[in-house]
Order: structure tokens, then C-alpha cells, then sequence
DNA sequence: AAATCAAGCGGACCGGGGTCCGTTTAAAGT
DNA sequence: ACTTTAAACGGACCCCGGTCCGCTTGATTT
């Protein structure tokens, strides 16, 4: 029951938290009225042009509505606020990531065993992540939204299943925690940019990290 | 040569970053005028003050000025922004924690063996976490700062010393950011309060990575 | 086709973060 | 004690995120 209440935005776009995760890259929100849905596409294409141009950190909400010739109240209504937008692009961005490990070719999808699944995971999230680098970081504005975020629960999920096939006995999901926690969008970007590290090294200390934890058996 | 600029405010007080990392808890900076001095204080005190009454996240630049009885603009000359005048109470709370790892007793102070304090280091760094979840939330507002905060670049050598003379060979740094992240304020808060996990089950985790990182010699 | 009405729309409005710059004042020099 | 000057002060000001509420419009029913 996620919309049945009086204020004036009942609820954005997002999903709430009440139905299951569910396993397909995040889709679009169902039923919206004509006009609604293609404001929302507006929206979004607005927001992607200005952002190429002037940097996510700088972009405004003002800007895209002008940009998207619609009214600012109506980007709250849609996408909650300032975050929800950017969340919503970055969600869009994340299905090729998503599409890569979930069915995508070995070594990364289905077709790998489990333990080399888990080492190909770790560069192609660190180099996601350095990708989009500034949007991830704007997204943040709320930090405790973060473990709402359907992409980054669908990490989780994935990653602790590919703990307990590989035979990991014990709490996979705090470890699946941890290992995801070693690959935070901050830290690439610190230790890549900030000081300089060759992203060999951080793909090696991930490898490292695996091997450690799962040793061979 | 961080403070050579010509803008309205050079620099607060914040030690730039030029200085190597002292060991010592984050001391008060040097030499303010007398008048700086004490409004430092006073301004330090009624954030307190304010931030006991109406929380972390309601406190407004505004208000702290008022109560500490300054104009707005000598809030931001000494403490920058807003993230500021938060790591500036952080790291006054901190300083606790940091005797107690850097100086305390066993198992956590330098009297313990180095596998055992580390052990030791994560329920520790838990409790408090959890407990300044909010003023460590709050103070989240730029995330890029993040590995510029004195006590967490303390944290960082402190565990990466600490997994060298329990014997890891290759990598302790990345290994050091890795056990950190695990111990995330947010993720500490997500785990215990929304997920409504135990401490024990965290403190738990916290063994258990540690033990697979360093299987006994 | 007309009526009905929930959903959508938009822009005036508000509060808070951050800046600017003219004024004041502590401290160093004479 | 007087001058000098760089630092500190303070509050008016700007910008932007977010809200409110009266108006409009697409869908649905009869």
C-alpha cells in the first residue's frame, strides 16, 4: 500500500520496498497517462543532455524543467526529489552492467563457475563505477536511501549467491557486504584519481581479497 | 600549498592535507585571534547544544550562529561549510575512540597482539559508528571529503599497520580499505536498525572476515 | 457526445546553504 | 599611547531544492 496517502505527492515513481526483489533490470513504472509518460521521457532526456554539458553536480532541477519545457513541480511529482532523478539515470545506465553478469557471457555470466564469476565481477563493477563516477556521487545525497536502491540490492543479491555457490558456509551476505563495500564508488575514485593507483592494482587487490576469503579447495 | 588563494575565505581551519597525517588526536589549530578563538568555542558549544535538542539533521547554519550569538558569516569563515562544523564535532567525539585504539588498554591498545587488537578494533569501531550514526550521516554531505577526514585517514594507517605486523604479505593498504568499508556507518545503521540484525551477528562478520583475511599462522 | 473526476500540471512561494563586502577590532610596530 | 594593518565580523543578498494549491486535461462512464 504505497500510495494511499493525502500529501501531495502520494509517491514518486519507485517501487516502494514491498514487492520482491525482482531480478530484471529496473523497469518503467507501469501506467502513466499519456501526457505523464512522455514528460517523463522529456524529463530524462533533458536531464542527460544538460548533464553532459555542465557535470551532474551542477545540474538543476529549474534547469531541467526548462530544458524539458514542462514545470518544476511537475519533475517533484515524477521523481521525488533531487536524488530520485538522478537515481533514475543512473538505474538506466546500470542494465547494461546488470544485463552483463546476469546473462551475459562467461567468465562475467551464467556460463562460469561460481568463483570465477565472482573475480570477473569485481573489475567490471570497479570499472562501472569509475564510469559514472559523478552521477553515483550526486546520487548520494542521501546516503541512507542507498541500500534502497534496486540496482545496489541486485548486487548484493548476486553477489551473495555466487558466495554460497562457491561454497562459502557461514554469513554470505555480511561478506557478500563487505566484498561490495571494498568496491565503493568514493574509493575507486580516491585511490585511482586522488592518489593515483593503476587500476591493475585495485583489480589485483580485488582478486586478492577473493582468493583470501574463498581459499581454493 | 593549500591556503594561497584570494577568495572571500583563504582557509578555515582545516589542516589542508600538505602536513603528514599526525598520530596525535586531531588537535585545536594555531593561533587564532582571541576573538576568533572563543567564537570557535561558543559556536562549537551551541551546535552541540542545538544538535542535542532538534537532531543532527535539522540543525541549520543559521540557528548555530544565533545561539552562539555571531552573524552567519563567521560561521563559515571558520568552519568552511556546513560538512565543516559537522567534522569538527566528529572529530571532538572522536578523540575518545582514538585513545582508546592508539593508547588504551588491551586488547584494543598497543599492549595486545597485533591479531588480537585487530579483532578488537571492529566491535569498537561498530558501537561507534552506531552510536554517531546521525552527526556521521549528516556530516556525509560531500563524499569526496571522506578520505580527507583526519580520523578516518588515522583508521586507515592504523589497520593497514596492524595487518603488516600480523604478518599479511602484499597489499595491506587495499586490504585496510576493504575491512573498513565494511564497517560503514550507513551500512552498520542499515544492518542493525532497518534490517534489525543483532550487534553480535555484526561483531560476528567482523571475526569472521578478519579470519579469513588472516588464517592462523 | 457529454459529463465526471482522478491524475497531472506549473509557477509562486519558502527556507536554508553559501557568498560578498563594508565595518570593526585585536595585535604588532613606533 | 598612537598608528597601522591584516584578520575577523555580520547581515544583506543570491541560488536552489522542495512545497502548495488552484487550474487543466486525459481517460472513463453513461
Amino acid at each position: 500500500m504505497t500510495g494511499s496517502a493525502s500529501p501531495p505527492f502520494p509517491s514518486p515513481d519507485a517501487p516502494g520496498g514491498a514487492t520482491e526483489l525482482a531480478l530484471t533490470p529496473v523497469g518503467e513504472p507501469p501506467s502513466l497517462r499519456a501526457d505523464a509518460a512522455r514528460n517523463r521521457t522529456r524529463l530524462l532526456e533533458a536531464a542527460s543532455r544538460l548533464m553532459a554539458g555542465c557535470g551532474a553536480a551542477h545540474l538543476t532541477m529549474d534547469a531541467v524543467a526548462a530544458a524539458a519545457g514542462v514545470g518544476k513541480g511537475t519533475v517533484f511529482r515524477r521523481f521525488g526529489d533531487r536524488t530520485g532523478l538522478l537515481v533514475a539515470l543512473l538505474d538506466h545506465r546500470e542494465q547494461q552492467l546488470q544485463a552483463a553478469f546476469l546473462s551475459g557471457p562467461a567468465p562475467l555470466g551464467p556460463d562460469a563457475p561460481p568463483l570465477e564469476r565472482l573475480h570477473a565481477f569485481g573489475p567490471a563493477l570497479i570499472r562501472h563505477e569509475r564510469d559514472h563516477h559523478e552521477l553515483i556521487l550526486s546520487s548520494r545525497t542521501d546516503p541512507l536511501r542507498t541500500y534502497a536502491v534496486p540496482a545496489n540490492r541486485l548486487r548484493l543479491t548476486h553477489v551473495t549467491m555466487l558466495l554460497r555457490q562457491a561454497g562459502v558456509e557461514g554469513d554470505a551476505e555480511l561478506l557478500a557486504h563487505a566484498l561490495l563495500g571494498s568496491i565503493d564508488s568514493v574509493l575507486v575514485h580516491h585511490l585511482t584519481v586522488e592518489l593515483g593507483m593503476p587500476l591493475d592494482r585495485v583489480d589485483a587487490g580485488w582478486h586478492d581479497l577473493v582468493s583470501r576469503l574463498l581459499p581454493a579447495r
